[in-house]
DNA sequence: TTGAAAAACGAACGAACGTTCGGTACGCTT
DNA sequence: AAGCGTACCGAACGTTCGTTCGTTTTTCAA
């Protein structure tokens, strides 16, 4: 009788449940309100149990952190899969974005409003991670075939993105009356006027 | 003889002292890191001081909010006084904020990147305080006398600062080759072009 | 000069935290 | 069945932190 995880998670189902508690309250207390025995409480697990699969606190973040980072980068190259035009990449990114906003908005709080380099201390800046990376390479790409104004390369990611991000955090926010997603085509719009040529 | 704080700062002096390393303190290393006991080291005052003075930590945190929310509104209502046109008041809107970054890193980390809501619970986000507001106003004015594009508010305002704002947060991670005044050119550019009716 | 309020002081405290470690439970190979 | 390594358990530990409070110093009006 090979009972699949009756009560106790064991194995990769425990290490992904601490993990999944670890977001929603580092997300919505943050890193430092969160102690270790209010994961082991939420959770369900041992604070051996942790400290047997992710070794410290810091790690624990860490582990969380890569994971939702290797997420948006997977939901940002596959919106641009398929998609030779500029504006239709950027298009697409906004769109994809807005909706993990939508959809899993503790995992775009973690990623984007925490403040990392308060508790990863060596973790490079969220604007050098691979994610926003290629967000700035759809735009300069854009720029090397004529499509966007020849201007510089961080200007013109900021001006095509940092509205949308900026719509994001309102969002989370809840500052915003409508649902994210009916933002969407003036948002667009307007980053893209700002640099198309 | 009433020498002028010759070793020690007394009454104003000493609550100026402790706000302003808390300020350095906080932006460097983030609320969490930073304990009274450091602060007290740091500003050579004692405990007693800081606690007759502000009664706990997160008051201190408060005070020195408010103090650098009330430099922010400030900056930007001199940037519009005299200004009656949008775009010229957005144009000083931004080169204010930039200059603020430029001058006082320290104060733009703490009110931009600092997640005020991890240690200040029931403060309102960000986005409406008073400053930012006033950016949302100046933009709507411009809506209604037809200079900006009929467009829903927020997406106009995030549309015309957020790229700033995240040419701001770049330079405060150090990932721009050059001063962020040398941008300010081409960053309202951008943001003009995107909501100009 | 005096007296009382305000300001400053800092040793001490208790609570909470991250982490350790000696142990048990389980699954797999021999 | 025996042996072994991995997974899990949780009481206990040492440290750090925010805060308290009895005391001393300074200020200033009367």
């Amino acid at each position: 009788m090979s009972q699949e995880s009756p009560k106790r998670p064991r194995g990769t189902a425990l290490r992904e449940q601490v993990m999944q508690t670890a977001l929603e309250l580092f997300s919505d207390r943050g890193y430092f309100n969160t102690s270790i025995h209010d994961i082991r409480r939420a959770a369900d697990v041992s604070i051996g149990a942790i400290y047997h699969h992710f070794g410290n606190k810091e790690a624990l973040a860490k582990a969380l952190y890569d994971d939702l980072l290797m997420h948006m980068e997977r939901d940002i190259d596959e919106a641009c899969f398929g998609r030779g035009n500029c504006a239709d990449r950027c298009r697409a990114i906004i769109a994809r974005l807005f909706e993990s906003t939508a959809e899993s908005p503790r995992m775009m709080q973690f990623v984007l409003l925490a403040q990392h380099r308060e508790f990863l201390r060596d973790e490079p800046p969220i604007c050098s991670s691979r994610p926003f990376q290629a967000m700035k390479q759809v735009v300069e790409d854009g720029i090397r075939n004529g499509d966007v104004r020849a201007i510089e390369p961080w200007v013109a990611a900021s001006a095509m993105f940092g509205g949308a991000l900026r719509m994001m955090q309102l969002s989370l926010d809840n500052a915003l009356e409508r649902p994210l997603a009916t933002y969407l085509d003036e948002v667009f719009e307007c980053g893209w006027r700002a640099i198309r040529s």
